[in-house]
DNA sequence: GACTTCCATGAATCGTTAT
DNA sequence: CATAACGATTCATGGAAGT
């Protein structure tokens, strides 16, 4: 089947058919972000018995099964050329696996060019416990979180995962329980897929490195939770997964779900304040001709040309310069270094900038 | 040069020298335990200024550069190759890694035949933040912890690690502060070594996979945290370090340790009880010849044979087989399904079990 | 001495835009 | 495309210094 030329015929659809096939119909550069859920490879040996003799409703299914770890890397690798062929230069892609499969992903990912930015370890807050007392209980999934090339500019909502994790910067370690109650869909009171993820980790995925109105590709569909997320989000999808039942599920499971309203999609905590020029203070009388800049501390001061460099003693030149040459450092911030005083009390340039952009701009979060 | 013949003469000493030609050195299946803590190849590419503009002082030594993964992988492949074939066939590996190297080391050590039993992650609870808030704060790392073969009987201290755990079974996150304050080794207020690894996870790992008297082996021994926290826990090491300057340093540490006492090595806990045959019952005269066994419910029964098995209707066997096929389960221990009358109560086999073990062995934990 | 404030620092793949 | 200018950005801890 040749690459379908106009991409929007197939968004917000699961594609039933098999990974690496379905890939290839999908053009080159052409989506945001790949969340990747690949089997595991788990290589159970023998059924699993809880010590009260009920068994382990464990990974087992037909689509788990590799012959060997050399069969595993070539499906690995050939999912993976496909899946950085179709993911746009500056996209996103993550890939979730456990200690059976992640160490062969994440060494063929890095051959194949992916540039890694994180690994994320989803810590299991209620683990399955480890019945035969053999090891320590498997309590986490490792993610990798990579971009396409070393040089990309991916989309990563910093401050906005930075307030999901109130107000400290979030780690890579992800306290979340596994996917159970409501949230777990089941037929008869049995499981539908043996691995559904939980909603909690692609909001936070989705949030953080997409854009609403982005489109998400997921490979491996299975229960459809990266689609479910991702409309409720506002993001687009495409969905690949070849086992008929899991995609009807899905379909089934994402029609229900409805989009947030935009203004819940929309974070004006992430805009960034247009530049403004610090002679624009000057011109519209924020700033007057000749008066004097004051550090906080008032050891330094500076005092203010028409042309908005500032002078201070044998340093000249732009607020930055100056204030890293008094400092002795390679550079600086100079918004933050000089205060003027305004009825006795020092104000900082940087709040008067604010002040500037709130009066000029509309919808900024200059005040943030 | 060859290997030796005798590789006490190696015990509780650093080998100065290239890792992998001194691993050439030492005789097949003679350690226990290995930990590694190899070069992470960090590709650092520029310098680091802090937001109060101080600069980050990075890994930047000479041992941690290698010109491609290739490369990398080259050398992982060798010192692991050597490392596979110095353990004893039940011994332990450890590998402590990255992101940015991790994965190409666990692919190597399953494509040797090292079978991992976890992935552990070391969670960080002070690590270094994000200063350009271009990512998540990289809070972690992660350990491979193998064995040399799927089938190696391998030495794991499950009910230590639970007790040290406060009673329910230690997962595979750990949550240890990085290595500072006074276990930080300084020279001059210089930090000697760039990335000394905290001794809580040493003693984790030392506590849980080895015994007193064990051989550990540390590659790269750096500035000793391995030897020091084996010597106080009374297990023989041999590390191997090419620079000088962390050679003398990590022999001086630990030459200032000292073993602890030996009741303090030595754990009951741990200490399995003896294999009981039900056999050994009825000679002790605990129970009966052809007396009658019940099932906790009384809704089974079954009549003891002088050869020590038993018999109920037509299921005839040991009282593992009966209980089984009474079930209709695959195997379900007897111990815990047969109970005698005594004195008009119900008595389970299995603590009769526990007296008789009581009785004739000394100092073994049959009532923990 | 008790308490507060300041400062240094740790395995880190750490930027974007205009000229 | 290289270079320069702009300007955005940190958490937990321990020890020193100050009150």
């Amino acid at each position: 089947m040749a690459i379908i030329k106009d991409i929007s015929q197939l968004r917000n659809q699961i594609l039933c058919g098999d990974t690496i096939k379905t890939l290839r119909v999908i053009p080159d550069n052409s989506v945001d972000l790949i969340f990747a859920d690949p089997p595991y490879n788990l290589q159970l040996r023998d059924e699993l018995w809880r010590p009260n003799q009920t068994k382990v409703d464990a990974v087992n299914d037909a689509w788990d099964r590799f012959e060997s770890f050399d069969e595993y890397d070539q499906f690995s690798k050939q999912w993976l050329v496909e899946c950085r062929r179709v993911l746009k230069e500056d996209g996103v892609i993550w890939v979730i696996g456990s200690y059976h499969n992640i160490f062969r992903i994440g060494k063929i990912m890095q051959d194949l060019g992916f540039w890694i930015i994180n690994d994320i370890i989803w810590i299991k807050s209620n683990p399955m416990p480890n019945f035969r007392g053999t090891r320590f209980t498997n309590a986490h999934e490792t993610m990798i979180f990579a971009v396409k090339n070393r040089d990309s500019h991916y989309t990563f909502h910093y401050k906005s995962m930075k307030a999901y994790n109130d107000g400290v910067q979030m780690r890579s370690d992800w306290d979340i329980p596994i996917c159970s109650g409501e949230e777990r869909i089941r037929i008869n009171g049995q499981k539908v897929h043996s691995t559904q993820k939980p909603e909690e980790l692609m909001r936070r995925i989705i949030i953080s490195t997409s854009n609403p109105g982005d489109l998400i590709l997921d490979p491996f569909m299975g229960s459809g939770t990266t689609g479910s997320v991702a409309k409720l989000l506002g993001r687009d999808f495409i969905g690949i997964e070849r086992d008929e039942n899991y995609t009807r599920v899905a379909q089934e499971r994402i029609s229900k779900v409805r989009t947030l309203d935009e203004d819940l999609l929309d974070y004006p905590l992430e805009k960034r304040d247009p530049r403004v020029p610090f002679g624009s203070l000057l011109a519209s009388g924020l700033i007057y001709d000749g008066e004097t800049l004051y550090s906080r501390d008032r050891k330094f001061h500076a005092r203010v040309l028409s042309n908005a460099t500032i002078v201070s003693g044998d340093a000249a030149g732009s607020i930055h310069q100056v204030s890293a040459l008094l400092q002795g450092k390679p550079n600086f911030n100079g918004w933050n270094f000089w205060y003027v005083e305004r009825d006795g009390t020092m104000v900082s340039v940087d709040d008067l900038r604010s002040l500037f952009i709130k009066k000029n701009y509309q919808n900024i979060g200059a005040d943030v």
